[in-house]
DNA sequence: TATTGTTATACTCTATAACTATA
DNA sequence: TATAGTTATAGAGTATAACAATA
């Protein structure tokens, strides 16, 4: 449709754009692909915006650390989705920041056990009450059923 | 715990693993952020072993262009969540595999209408067969209604 | 001045693989 | 031989910004 609301007949000679609703989203209309794309980009931006300078990634390894110290670098590459090099160069990020410290376990002189350091504990605190204003402002979208819902239905589909 | 289900007192001088199980996840377990990083990540594991070489990206533009043909990269941008530089990179390569051509309106010489190729439209319909096996191994995860609901929510989650 | 498209550049995120040290 | 961790490198995906052409 043109301006006036009359079809094009040739498109090639009239440059008016397909009106945005008018596009024809073929199959991104029900691909759970897609949808999913979407929502995490709007999660996402909000979440960079509340967070600041720490990247989503590095909130979800301080709170786990914080939630269990001594816990190892395999672990969290498990708990995090990641594999073991990004798990290693993120932990060495976090101790040059001296947010999170390890010890060498004696038992076994492979493993590391980490540690929030006081500073990292006082940055976690901080991150989960940005956090949390980032998470009210989606959760106010839902029920607490239908919130309990959207994520039961996520982990069926993270499910392998 | 180790491995005879006593507690440590003493990590540091104990290698065992915590049982992944026996983690406290802290925020993660009802982090809408994370529990949607997870189920992403198996969705698109899923679908870039269907698609071969093709990027996820890709497919949704050739379905786009498909489905409306004349279409703007501009318009291509905003469907597919897409800045315009990242959109022009896009259609220069897909245009370099001869999926998809142009034609230059001439009742606005800044415009260029995005058409398949013979093959861009054979390539489609090859991508749209393979994403519907993909498509079939999560929805069998859900009944109509659920599947319904959960794009309702994460369409609700995009809406900004 | 605004819009379409182009190009160069850079950053985030993550994976791969080769490596060391320890068991 | 297996495991924990390290390091270098590369690729996908996307954003930013400066640019040219057209309106």
């Amino acid at each position: 449709m043109d301006a006036s609301g009359t079809m094009s007949a040739d498109l090639s000679s009239d440059c008016e754009r397909l009106a945005a609703d008018a596009l024809d989203t073929d199959i991104l209309g029900t691909s759970l692909d897609f949808a999913m794309h979407g929502a995490m980009a709007v999660l996402r931006r909000d979440l960079l915006a509340q967070l600041g300078a720490v990247r989503p990634v590095v909130f979800n390894l301080l709170a786990l650390v914080g939630a269990n110290p001594g816990i190892l670098q395999t672990q969290l590459a498990d708990a995090l989705l990641l594999d073991r090099g990004s798990a290693a160069s993120l932990v060495k990020k976090l101790q040059q920041w001296r947010w999170v410290e390890h010890r060498v376990r004696e038992a076994d002189r492979r493993c590391k056990g980490l540690y929030l350091s006081v500073t990292g504990a006082r940055t976690l605190r901080h991150l989960k009450s940005q956090f949390q204003k980032h998470t009210a402002r989606f959760h106010s979208r839902f029920t607490p059923d239908e919130h309990r819902q959207l994520l039961e239905f996520l982990q069926r589909i993270a499910r392998q």
